[in-house]
DNA sequence: CTGAAAGCGCTTACAG
DNA sequence: CTGAAAGCGCTTACAG
């Protein structure tokens, strides 16, 4: 915005500044071998301080095989989730910065994935995905985000964020706190559902489970749980720790139509604020755009055949009016 | 699938074949004058047979601003519904069969397009948007999808759709329909509130709108709306055209739990055939890869300054087990 | 009307 | 470790 968008600097122009061969300059930037430490340096600094973009042209004129990565959905269209798309928003900008090119594959689409993209990631992974290990036969570089495992991968610290609000509901004074989640004995659930026992076991309390069955709709699956709960027991509980923003809104709607103050007599919790969505409500935020950012940054390291690792995105307690 | 990728004819092949000069293909593929009619028609028909595809690489590293096209998230989230995912999915695949580059914008971040992208695809347009008049003041070529409108459009057949969906229940008895939309007063639900009550009228029956307030989530609100609604008069209705698959679910879930049985007492209709969601649901298909192709063929057509038009897409219904 | 040549920004053998 | 040069597929002045 306030600065001019101005010819973006080139390799050249790295080069010249650095006094030396946009060759040296190609090789820095990509981690290739052949170039001493304190020279990569050095033009790695000046390369940030020009705000250097590849460009993604000239990169795939020369690969040929364009810098296409694959963006594959998840399984039971769990990419239709919002959480989701503000996740595909900050990956095509993300990958957009580094020169390369978003495509999407829907989950059942995602074998002709290795004969149009040179890198995948995927998203939404699940028990026994066979995705993995198509990207290795076909030896595409991939980074999942969402579960740690082998090879490359990003995801929000899960637990963490879980117990932050699971403890935070204990503070508030709550004794009688259910987590509620959707498909609890999935591996995502297990994380979140980890970081629940860890705090009421601290605190002393007796975990108490409401498991949603794997819904396209949570909310409405949701809502309708809760309201049968409280149709038998209007004081089952003072505290719900939700698996989602989405869950949280299902759970909230439920207490109002059963006249339930909130937070006065039931506290609630979310997951990932989500705009919109997560609105008055007191949530752990996830940072989608840090995660696609490290996501593509992994992916250039999954490229290099650097050795993999996971990366574990930090999340935060977001206090608003529903606890 | 059938044939091997192959390497791709580039421009040299056609030369090559044409036994004139790459110069000679190059003006002849691109409509550049100076070149006779003759010799055009000839590189043409080759270029066909060839089926030659133009390297978005190369020509992105010519015109130097790259062939970014960013794509224009509606407001309110609504942009965060599966109907949208889909649409995003095809978008990224029918702009890089072009050779262009797919970025998201959500919508309040589009102020930032014109400066990092050559052309836009607006989704979700509503009453006084302000995004059009920002990409012409920017003379940024654009093509909006869901609304015809000034400039270049694309929309599946709304009326018509719905118009389909209610003469058919009408044609299977049904005597009191009403149509479940929300914010039936905005532009988009205008259409197809208008072929339910075309239909009507051709019936000779009574118009009834139950109008869902704007939601995040609409299959919990519809369901909400007509379970209350279900409990002051349980045989208000035989049949539910309903605006979207979302509220469709929401409807039915609401039948369920009131103990009416679809389709016997009830007949229940959807629109847009999302996986999973429309399982087992009569309701319209959309063409979302088509309309997405359309937009991006347009999109060339705007940039290359034709006449605007709008696209009509056909829509088709789908009856399964709910009518 | 047609062609030979330069050049877009980058990577990668090939020399040194 | 470093550099000069070729080349990815295309467009576009510049000559003829």
């Amino acid at each position: 915005m306030s600065r001019q968008p101005s010819k973006t600097a080139n390799i050249r122009e790295i080069a010249r500044r650095a006094g030396v061969s946009i060759a040296s300059v190609s090789r820095a930037l990509n981690g290739k071998p052949g170039i001493s430490e304190a020279l990569r340096e050095r033009i790695l600094t000046i390369s940030r301080d020009v705000e250097y973009r590849p460009s993604a042209a000239a990169r795939q004129l020369i690969s040929g095989k364009a810098a296409v990565v694959g963006i594959s959905l998840g399984r039971r269209d769990f990419e239709l989730r919002p959480y989701y798309i503000l996740l595909y928003q900050h990956l095509t900008v993300a990958l957009h910065r580094q020169g390369m090119v978003p495509i999407f594959f829907a989950h059942d689409r995602t074998a002709t994935l290795p004969e149009q993209a040179g890198a995948a990631i995927l998203l939404g992974e699940f028990a026994d995905d066979p995705r993995p290990a198509l990207m290795r036969s076909h030896r595409v570089p991939f980074v999942r985000i969402g579960l740690a495992g082998e090879g490359f991968s990003v995801a929000p610290e899960d637990r963490h964020g879980i117990y932050l609000a699971t403890r935070h509901l204990v503070e508030k004074g709550r004794r009688h706190i259910a987590f509620v989640g959707d498909e609890l004995t999935s591996p995502h659930s297990q994380h979140r559902l980890g970081g629940y026992r860890q705090a009421l076991d601290e605190a002393g309390f007796e975990a108490e489970l409401i498991d949603i069955p794997p819904n396209l709709d949570p909310a409405l699956t949701g809502y309708r749980w809760l309201s049968r709960r409280l149709e038998r027991e209007p004081r089952a509980y003072d505290g719900l720790v939700c698996e989602t923003d989405e869950l949280a809104r299902g759970c909230l709607t439920a207490l109002e139509d059963h006249g339930l103050s909130v937070p006065g007599e039931v506290a609630v919790t979310g997951f990932d604020d989500l705009p919109t969505l997560a609105e008055g409500l007191t949530t752990v935020r996830q940072d989608i755009a840090g995660i696609a950012a490290m996501s593509v940054e992994l992916l250039g390291e999954a490229q290099a055949s650097k050795p993999p690792r996971h990366v574990s995105m930090p999340v935060e307690l977001v206090v608003r009016e529903t606890s």
